[in-house]
DNA sequence: ATCCGTTTCAATCGATCGTTTGAATCGGTT
DNA sequence: AACCGATTCAAACGATCGATTGAAACGGAT
């Protein structure tokens, strides 16, 4: 029991391991998927060793859990404080403007930290472990009460289920743009998706928000 | 070497092995993922043996290569059939008779033989392995094209980036609530998604009709 | 220079994975 | 009843997984 998890005390020079780890695994587990990426695999793009992630993290589960922690906290942060602002103005969000303040920010987190930290993020929501899913909506939900509150707000014709659908469909969409999972694929029938390596995020990003914002409106009550 | 894969010769009560052997597969490969699931778990819930998968199958993959293609070409067919019917129409489709043509027979699906099959499908959509991808993407693409060329002339004003984003939001989405992504965690916030067990799940094909639809229409040339 | 808590690392553990093997069993044919 | 290909099964194989151990290496404080 030499290990820890959340001393803030006196870690010299061991923040950089940690920092690799936690950079490795949110690329590798990105890329390959959370069960199949190995410790082995992930401690060797790290450079450093299989019992480091023991020591720092308790075990690959804890070092998922620091992981999730730390790429959602960027993006559900960035959501909070654009709900602040949309409800602060003096008169109530537009659905437009609220699929704005979701999308927007997991986009961004794409420009800003490359696009390993979204690839990650898009990866969690389709992750079949149960374990794994608790822990993405245990890191989501804080946000997640104060979206759907405001969006039932916008579309007062719409009941709950219609809400929790729009609801799940933009962040599912937004969450399989992000992993590249249309982009990992030959589709021989159409025109590379991802062409050339550049890839048109803007133009993309615009397309979700029209996407999500007219699937949304179309919503009909019942 | 004593197996074999395509022989249609005689198999006598080899048959009924065989059989439960897919059906498990789908069952727990839709449930648990595929890497996920051992062979032994698989074999064991088809009360059969690990040895029978090689047998039958070859290996692992290529169990699944048969799942595959067993329940994607239900869907397909389907689909083709639809297709042709649009096309022998006096007027061109429109974009909701195209959406139609597309999310029900993956509903359809559901219904007819349980959600296992439909969930498996939904799950192999967001699979991060490039070889079970690959296996997806070469199932779907025969039925593709037909789409994409039929969805571009529905939606002349879109270029081909629109129309491959419309397509792969619509798969996308389909998937996702097909492999019950989100029925799977507690959405606190949320009343239940599974709320009994009975889901609306006509509501949700819908929904999801208008909601695709509507997002297609809003697609902008740019 | 010595000490001590912190961090790293090579080596190893038991468990489980997909696969393979060789013998037993089943059904129809001769 | 003797035979034979098709099928099933228990057992074992090598590989790899996450986890653990004990000793070495590091770095400031004394």
């Amino acid at each position: 029991m030499s290990g820890r998890d959340d001393v803030p005390g006196k870690r010299r020079a061991a923040q950089g391991t940690r920092e690799r780890l936690i950079e490795a695994a949110v690329r590798l587990f990105g890329e390959r998927g959370i069960e199949a990426t190995s410790l082995r695999a992930l401690t060797e793009a790290a450079r450093s060793n299989i019992a480091a992630v023991n020591y720092h993290f308790g075990s690959k589960e804890g070092l998922l859990r620091a992981v999730v922690d730390r790429t959602m906290r960027l993006a559900n942060n960035e959501r909070s404080r654009r709900l602040d602002e949309l409800e602060s103005a003096p008169e109530p969000p537009t659905v437009a403007a609220l699929v704005r303040a979701f999308v927007e920010p997991g986009a961004d987190l794409l420009e800003g930290h490359g696009p390993d930290v979204a690839r990650f993020i898009g990866r969690m929501i389709s992750e079949p472990d149960p374990r794994v899913r608790q822990l993405f909506a245990d890191q989501v939900d804080p946000v997640e009460g104060r979206y759907l509150a405001a969006l039932s707000r916008a579309l007062p014709e719409v009941d709950d289920d219609g809400i929790r659908f729009a609801y799940t469909s933009m962040l599912g969409l937004l969450s399989l743009h992000q992993s590249g999972a249309f982009a990992t694929v030959e589709w021989p029938q159409l025109r590379g998706p991802a062409s050339g390596t550049g890839r048109s995020d803007d133009a993309d990003r615009e397309r979700l928000v029209a996407f999500v914002t007219a699937g949304m409106l179309a919503a009909h009550p019942r």
